[in-house]
RNA sequence: GCCAGGGUAGCUCAGCGGUAGAGCAGGGGACUCAUAAGCCCUUGGUCGGGAGUUCGAUUCUCCCCUCUGGCACCA
């Protein structure tokens, strides 16, 4: 089967936080789990490095917006080199094959009778060179001296027929609803979108006067303009995927991969991948059924409030991973939030779940289940049933349906739950007890087999959460068999299969 | 103002008609294979406030307070 997800395309405005961090290791950890399954993933993320903040921030230190954009993107690329995000293609706005899907899209839609120009009159801030709405007004009504001097401007531009989409949206929403596929995950998002598209009146705006903004892709039908925003960020989902907008294109990979899985933040819901997105796809011809499904998560707030510059609360997930590691990092972002809600960032809370869960719960289990193994038996573990087989079938079961709902940190449960079982029979059966006694040999065989076949299906579980210590797990199991979900079945480990030596791959982090 | 979702143990949250659960934190214990980890037991809550429906409400209904999103509006 094959499976394509995306994420959001982070701008290239300013360095990478948290919530970027957050997004992209969310969506390699269901990608892992698809090619765990055996799916054939197309794993879509990017950048968007397009529009005015990068022209203005580039300007302002005097380089070049290319120049700029380069040195932001490739913060983001060497972050997720160290989190380990593992994607099939990149998605970077400036790359030719972009420029051209966007502008053949934007061609088409013209041509059809999409777009209309208009002239556009309303308030404008000199400094911050962009229109003001009501919502930029202070409370006195005045618009503040964050803006510098506010005239009143008319401009021409071009502009997206929105509102004639708007039953059928409507109706779409309420179909993928009633068929148990919601276009919007977690549901209880639905109702918001609904409301939203409920009220939708007015059309995009998709231009700017060149004069304006430089920094774009051209209308490929009036050169004095560069289109502005969605289509340009939006349509990286397909052009990326190998579409062709021209009518008529021969589109048999992008078929086969699309539609996709949009994961993205409950702030770029509405309007634009919810509204915009959409519509603007079935513009382009897409059918119903052609339509993608949005998955979107939460914020980690910061001791309660908004991660903000202004507050400087900002996390930088770089130092993170500096700090305490990649293992730390992504385990906590996974089983410390639930998907879609928000949670609360603090340093003490990932050195507990780290201690916890990774350092106490596995990395324990996996260094006395295998010193035990190399003292009494000399590493050598002799194949038998288990008593604890059923139940970690059950928990893969289980771990398996959390995952295929997107629901992460119910999976993580899933899989500790195997662990706290196993810690447990390890005290209930006190293997050093056994081998004491010679006439209980072979119950201590079977124990120590158990720890070992159990380690090593929890260390395919986890891979998708801790890719790189599941394979040290692994590699202290000395398992070298390949690694799916399949590979979960009960009784792998060959018998007299030779364990490694134990080492602490979870060492504690020791917090004064 | 409107829509949605919260307010349950110190903390993070689950439960959702029969007077409450988990994890972490706190307290106690037995053990020793292990990263002073693991295991067992345990303290702890008038389930935001009020009214109603019901034999019975944390769970359903209504009102209020409060938090979080989204939308709208105004001088």
């Amino acid at each position: 089967m094959n499976f394509f997800l995306t994420t959001a395309i982070d701008y290239t405005n300013g360095a990478p936080h948290i919530g970027h961090a957050y997004e992209k290791v969310l969506a390699d950890a269901i990608a892992r789990y698809r090619r765990l399954k055996g799916d054939a993933v197309f794993f879509l993320t990017g950048v968007d490095q397009h529009g005015q903040k990068v022209q203005q921030s580039a300007q302002k230190q005097g380089v070049a917006p290319a120049e700029f954009v380069a040195g932001i993107t490739s913060q983001f690329l060497s972050l997720w080199k160290t989190l380990d995000i593992r994607y099939d293609a990149w998605a970077a706005t400036v790359d030719p094959v972009h420029k051209h899907c966007v502008q053949a899209m934007l061609q088409r839609l013209w041509e059809t009778g999409h777009f209309y120009k208009a002239k556009q009159a309303g308030y404008y801030s000199v400094r911050q060179e962009q229109f003001l709405t009501d919502k930029e007004r202070g409370p006195d009504g005045e618009f503040g001296p964050e803006w510098g001097e506010v005239v009143l401007i008319e401009e021409e531009n071009y502009f997206f027929k929105l509102a004639g989409h708007r039953q059928w949206l409507l109706d779409f929403i309420d179909a993928r609803s009633a068929a148990g596929k919601p276009f919007v995950l977690p549901d209880f998002r639905v109702a918001e979108l609904r409301n939203a598209v409920e009220k939708l009146s007015g059309d995009l705006c998709i231009s700017r006067p060149k004069s304006r903004l430089e920094w774009g892709i051209e209308l490929p039908f009036d050169k004095d303009f560069v289109t502005y925003v969605w289509f340009d960020a939006l349509s990286n989902y397909v052009s990326f995927a190998g579409y062709d907008p021209t009518p008529g294109a021969d589109n048999a990979v992008f078929h086969s991969r699309w539609p996709a899985l949009h994961v993205i933040g409950k702030d770029i819901l509405v309007p634009p991948h919810g509204i915009y997105w959409p519509i603007m796809l079935r513009a382009c011809g897409f059918s119903d059924t052609e339509m993608p499904t949005l998955l979107v998560h939460g914020w980690w707030n910061i001791a309660g409030s908004k991660m903000s510059k202004s507050q400087g609360n900002i996390v930088d997930p770089a130092e993170l991973v500096k700090t305490f590691g990649v293992a730390a990092t992504r385990y906590y972002l996974l089983s410390d939030i639930a998907t879609g809600r928000d949670a609360d960032f603090s340093e003490e809370r990932l050195i507990l779940r780290y201690n916890t869960d990774l350092a106490n719960s596995l990395g324990n289990l996996l260094n006395r289940s295998l010193s035990m193994a190399k003292r009494y038996r000399g590493g050598a573990v002799k194949k038998s049933a288990s008593p604890l087989a059923a139940f970690i079938a059950e928990k893969c079961a289980a771990y398996c349906r959390h995952m295929e709902a997107f629901e992460v940190h119910a999976a993580i449960e899933s899989a500790w739950e195997i662990i706290g079982r196993c810690n447990g029979y390890v005290e209930e059966t006190a293997p050093w007890k056994l081998a004491k006694d010679p006439a209980c040999a072979e119950k201590l065989d079977g124990v120590l087999y158990t720890l070992a076949e159990a380690l090593r299906i929890l260390s395919i579980l986890i891979t998708p959460i801790i890719p790189e210590s599941a394979e040290a797990i692994r590699s202290q199991l000395a398992w070298e068999g390949s690694v799916t979900l399949a590979q979960c079945e009960w009784g792998l480990l060959p018998d007299g299969h030779s364990l490694g030596d134990p080492v602490p791959v979870f060492p504690r982090i020791e917090s004064k």
